[in-house]
Order: structure tokens, then C-alpha cells, then sequence
DNA sequence: GTCTATATAATGATAGAC
DNA sequence: GTCTATCATTATATAGAC
């Protein structure tokens, strides 16, 4: 228990992990740009300098912290049959609670030239492709495309800009529409056209 | 045709208009925060110190230069009835043409704490209020957020992650469904439920 | 009207002491 | 392992010459 190589080796990892999750607070707020590595060390009560020391850099920093948790897993994972369920209720029915969204993170970080790209191939590669697969049948990838880009643009109003429904029946209308056009993408299914024999 | 003070004062116009256009254009590649005066000024060929004579500030260049521009006065002057045609036409089917986007500004500054609040409330009165009142009809506000919405993702993708479609034939797939959705939101179509009598 | 030169402030990164 | 002190860079904004 008195071993220092054990002890330091474990204060280490500690620090590392504390700067990892100021990290994610901070960017989350403030996106890659705004965030500054002097208020991501204050957070976590260390030096500025360890952040170069266990991370290289602000942008090695950033692809531990963010980009490994770009990705729809936590919806995948479970049965498809209610995704457009578990979809519209966290997105438009729950309140975001507060804390760390990759994907809030990737909209506040986009522009910056550095890391948009790596965050344009982390959420292909690890949300956008794994959902067409998912998905399957007919147009499996444009249907992806639908129903990423209509949860991104409800995450950009209610989460970036804090504009969330004006009142219950506003949330319910969303809701209830949403739901019927997530549904209709997940299960291929072509409202008012002609169906397959 | 020799009066000085006419000449300076057109020159001065000229000038203005000059760091205007390119204020739209390094605001519409770089984002507020990517964006900076001095390259602005020599886009315009002139000294930078004319930008906070004639502008005040980088924030009040990016005031006359961006959010004037933030609405959807050219979809909602013509007739509703192909307002979806003309929407999925424009974010879909065409490519995007190169120059100032002022939707895509907002998704390139909307993490900036100072332009942040004013694109918000300027996107709110000028297009989405606006949107909201030309549609009409029951859960007019809903319908109109959930238009905003996925046209933002679309844009997000398309104009700002430069991902478009991979094929003509996924083209149309998101075209044909796209459409469809804007139809049934602009129409006030309750698809797949029941009809009022 | 326009430019030169500079003031001021912040950032990410690093060398070296403890 | 951690911190102090500092460097180098870059940004906006301004005072004053032309």
C-alpha cells in the first residue's frame, strides 16, 4: 500500500481523469474555440502545464475528451422497434440534463478548422454510418441522413439556443409529429405513395 | 461634377460597401471567431483601422453585415402553395453556390457569446415568427420550428460538414422524403391519423 | 478619407525548479 | 508529479500623422 511507484502512478491517473472531465464540462459550454486550457486546469485544480504533459495539446486534449463519445451506441444498442420512441423523448419530451453532449460540443466546435474535420469523420463513422446500418431495407442511408440532420437541428434550437417549447401543447404538437416522421423513416415505410406489392 | 465634398463622401460609401460584401464573405468561410478584421480589410483592400471608423467594432460590422440578411423573406413573398418544392429544392437539389449564406454564418458563430444572442433573436423574428404566421392553422408554431429545424441539419450537413449526398440516387431518396415532410407541415396534414370530418 | 505605428490583452505552449 | 515563470503569437482597438 506504501508503494510509490503504485501511488504515483494512481495520482496521476486521477489528475488525468479530473482534467478529462473538465474537458468535456468546459467544452460543452463553450465549444473548442471558447474554451481555454487555463479554465479546463482551474476546473479540475491543477497546472495549466499538465495539460501539455498528459495530453500533448489542447487539441490532443479534445479528441480524448469528445470524440470517442460521438456516437448513437446508447441508441443502437437496444431494440429498434421503439428508436423513434426513445429518439423523440429525449430529444424533445426530457430536459437536457446538464453536463457533457458530444453532440452539443460538435455544433459549438464545427467552425474551428482543426478539429471540424476530425468531428465531421468521427460523426460518420461512428453515428451517421451505424445508424443506416441499423436501419437497413430501402434508402437505409438517406433515411439516416433525415433523421440525423432533423435531431441535429432540434438540438441546435432547444440546446444551443435555448429555445425550448413555449408551452406544453407546443412540445406535445412537436413531439407527436416528429414521432410519426422518425417512425416513418426507421421502418421504410412510404406515407401517401405507393406501396409495395 | 468637381465638388469635394460629393467625391469624398461617395468614396467613403464605396469603401463601406466594399468591407461589407467582404465581411459577408470571410464571416460566411470562417465564423465570427475565425473570421478577423485584418483579412476582411485586405479582402476590401483597405487599412483596417476604416473598419472601427466606419463600423465601430468587428461586432458592429457583423450587426450590418449578417443579421439584416438572417430570414426567409425570399421563400415567404411567393405563394405558399410550393413553398415545399422550393425549400427542398434550394437545400437539396442544389448545389450550394459559393458566397454568403447567412445560415450558415449562424451556425458558424452561434457559440460566440456576444453575435450568439443576437443571431438567436434575430432567426426568431425574422424567419421562424415569420414562417410560423405564413403557415397558419393548428400547431402553426410547431410545424414551423420542426420546418426550421430539419432544414437547419440539412444545411449543417450539406453546407458546413460539405458532406452531400453520395449518389443521384440518394439525392432523390432524400429529396422525395423531404418533400414529403414539408408538404405535410406546411399543409397542416395529420398523415397516418385521424382527419378532422 | 486613409494609413502607420502602437497599446493592450489574451492565448497555447515550454523550460526548468521543486 | 506538479508547479512557477515566461515566451511567442495573435487579436482588436486606437492615437495621431498624412
Amino acid at each position: 500500500m506504501s508503494d510509490p511507484e503504485a501511488e504515483r502512478k494512481r495520482d496521476a491517473e486521477a489528475t488525468a481523469g479530473r482534467i478529462l472531465v473538465c474537458a468535456q464540462k468546459v467544452f460543452h459550454e463553450k465549444g473548442y474555440d471558447g474554451a481555454t486550457t487555463r479554465e479546463i486546469a482551474e476546473c479540475a485544480g491543477v497546472n495549466i502545464a499538465l495539460i501539455a504533459r498528459y495530453f500533448g495539446s489542447k487539441l490532443g486534449l479534445f479528441e480524448k475528451a469528445v470524440l470517442p463519445y460521438l456516437s448513437l451506441e446508447r441508441f443502437l444498442n437496444e431494440p429498434i422497434d421503439d428508436l423513434a420512441d426513445r429518439l423523440a423523448d429525449t430529444y424533445v419530451n426530457t430536459a437536457p440534463k446538464p453536463g457533457f453532449d458530444p453532440f452539443v460540443v460538435l455544433l459549438r466546435s464545427i467552425s474551428n478548422p482543426e478539429v471540424g474535420p476530425l468531428l465531421t469523420n468521427a460523426l460518420e463513422t461512428q453515428a451517421v454510418d451505424p445508424l443506416a446500418r441499423a436501419l437497413g431495407g430501402g434508402d437505409a442511408r438517406a433515411r439516416a441522413i433525415l433523421i440525423a440532420t432533423q435531431l441535429a437541428g432540434l438540438i441546435l434550437r432547444f440546446r444551443i439556443l435555448q429555445r425550448g417549447p413555449e408551452s406544453d401543447a407546443e412540445r406535445d404538437a412537436i413531439h407527436q409529429r416528429l414521432l410519426r416522421y422518425l417512425d416513418a423513416l426507421i421502418s421504410d415505410d412510404h406515407v401517401q405513395s405507393a406501396r409495395s406489392p
